[in-house]
RNA sequence: GCCCCCAUCGUCUAGAGGACUAGGAUGUCAGCCUUUCAAGCUGAAGACAGGGGUUCGAAUCCCCUUGGGGGCGCCA
């Protein structure tokens, strides 16, 4: 068996968890599951300006719904805390003055407008953009010239002038870049606070991180990330650059906005808009798991534990892949037909409660709705999807719009009103108000008239449901009970009789 | 512009030189079932980006081209 890993989750509270990092976090759990070794969650919010207040909540809200658990975080602790950056200032400072005295890195006293000079002189001279590294060769007496100014300073990594650097990641091989090629990247602020090159890597030395598992965004800053760790002296974690999720139109990688089919259909990117579209998070969990990698060559649908046990960072594809967003319809839909009648009703509560606006406890004890639950299950691809099968219980006037629509096909208006009429005829004879009684009931009506069932359903549907497509009749009929059934048939009847005069 | 990564059906993927007539899934289409809609079952169409090598043999290895993605911030 492999070595027990630690693996980390590191976001940042700078917006939501989209799609694409629960997925990168998914593989990270999976790994640390699969190895027997911890995960870990950490918070990078050093970057004060775009710090959103409740991104922290909504994203550990979304990592726990999809099924994802940490041994270490801000919220359960650990040995290796804290896990928020900005409790950890200090260390990142230390690290960095540490790096200055030992001439890996520097002081930087440029401001934000020498810099954008400079960059606009680059630009417009078609030089290569970047640091110039001015900085970096000053002497002893012109920086404490600067620093007699009063100016503030920054740290910059120095990166070696020639040669390169390579490392492994897992997923890719050997990837080589140039040392010229590397910029002079910031590591501490002006603020104080370290930039996320200096974070990650002291964080995952000091938290005992043995695989580093991030988007591919981040693999052209690993060198720098190298050459920190040699500065220090320290072992180099694994990498494992995890492939973009891009939108549906292959445009891109996804981002913080909705993404747009190329039918014109909507598709959100926020973790936590799921749940409320009625997504299932074990549905959701295979879902993600199945874009990058796969547990084989042909099984789909599969739990927590055998994805655990399956899964290995080097089976990861690398290309980039697109949100393939008909899949995870079908795959809810799936895991929708996996749950017993009563674990539906349970979840389904909540969102017939916010759509239909009727307590979650009243729908708790409702009986008519659990004898529809078995007729909708199959017809459910999102929880959503179950008001309108089950919303003409919930009110004492069915708009039947067009009396018209009671009429089915190849059947004349007239027609209709005599099979109402015999429709009501039987039905108020029947005792027994089951759903296989009605059926014999009504099928024998049909055949008695020579009319096809169709004929003698449609026309019930319309009037019990004013809809055109509802779950089967039957178990409707019985959930309405004999006595508001047959009212309704008798509005129908009588609405279409005055249209008929009408005409 | 420069650097890095990537390239199998529309889409998600299997494939680590011969087991490939390239497998699975989704989506699409057709049929069956059928009270509507689903679900289910059966079937069909559908891919190794292009060009050079290496090899007895290449989807698999190498090179080039093309295409896509990412990065080049006192953001992560």
């Amino acid at each position: 068996m492999t070595t027990p890993a630690r693996t980390r989750f590191a976001p940042s509270p700078t917006g939501y968890l989209h799609i694409g990092g629960a997925r990168t976090a998914l593989f990270a759990w999976l790994y640390a599951r699969h190895t027997g070794g911890q995960f870990i969650l950490r918070i990078e919010d050093t970057d004060r300006k775009r710090y959103v207040p409740d991104a922290l909540e909504k994203i550990i809200e979304g990592l726990r719904w999809l099924g994802l658990d940490w041994d270490e975080g801000p919220d359960v602790g650990g040995p290796h805390g804290p896990y928020i950056q900005s409790a950890r200032l200090s260390m990142y400072q230390e690290a960095a003055d540490w790096l200055v005295e030992h001439g890996y890195a520097y002081r930087c006293y440029c401001t934000s407008e020498e810099l954008a000079e400079m960059r606009a002189e680059q630009q417009a001279k078609k030089q290569k953009i970047g640091y110039d590294r001015r900085c970096r060769w000053l002497t002893p007496e012109e920086r404490a010239a600067k620093e007699a100014e009063g100016r503030s300073w920054v740290i910059r990594l120095a990166v070696p002038l020639k040669g390169s650097v390579s490392f492994e990641d897992i997923i890719r091989g050997i990837v080589t870049f140039d040392n010229k090629e590397l910029q002079d990247a910031v590591l501490l602020k002006a603020d104080g606070y370290p930039t996320y090159h200096l974070a990650v890597v002291v964080d995952d030395h000091d938290m005992a991180i043995t695989h580093v598992i991030r988007g591919e965004e981040w693999i052209s800053s690993a060198p720098l990330h190298v050459h920190l760790y040699r500065a220090f002296g320290w072992d180099l974690p694994a990498f494992a650059h995890t492939p973009s999720i891009l939108k549906p139109s292959g445009k891109g990688k996804i981002s913080k906005r909705d993404l747009k089919t190329p039918d014109g259909t909507t598709i959100p990117v926020m973790l936590h808009q799921y749940p409320e579209l009625g997504y299932l998070p074990e549905a959701m969990f295979n879902f993600l798991s199945g874009i990058g990698w796969s547990l084989d060559d042909h099984t789909e649908i599969y739990d927590r534990d055998t994805a655990i046990k399956h899964f290995d960072l080097k089976d990861i594809n690398p290309a980039p892949a697109r949100f393939p967003a008909e899949k995870l319809d079908w795959m809810n839909g799936v895991y929708i037909r996996m749950l017993s009648v009563d674990e539906l009703h349970r979840r389904l509560i909540p969102y017939l409660s916010r759509d239909l606006d009727i307590p979650q406890e009243e729908l708790a004890r409702d009986e008519r709705l659990k004898v529809l639950i078995p007729a909708i299950q199959e017809r459910l691809k999102r929880l959503t999807d179950a008001t309108p099968l089950v919303d003409y219980l919930f009110t004492d006037d069915v708009d039947l719009g067009d009396p018209m629509s009671l009429v089915p096909r190849k059947t004349t208006p007239e027609q209709t009103v005599e099979i109402l009429e015999a429709i009501i005829d039987v039905l108020e004879d029947v005792s027994d108000w089951e759903e296989e009684t009605l059926e014999r009931t009504l099928r024998a009506l049909a055949e008695a008239r020579g009319l096809k069932a169709g004929q003698v359903f449609s026309p019930i549907r319309q009037a019990l449901t004013g809809k055109k497509v509802t779950p089967p009749l039957f178990p409707i009929l019985v959930a309405l009970g004999k006595d508001i059934s047959l009212k309704r048939l008798r509005k129908a009847l009588e609405l279409l009789k005055g249209t008929i005069m009408v005409l």
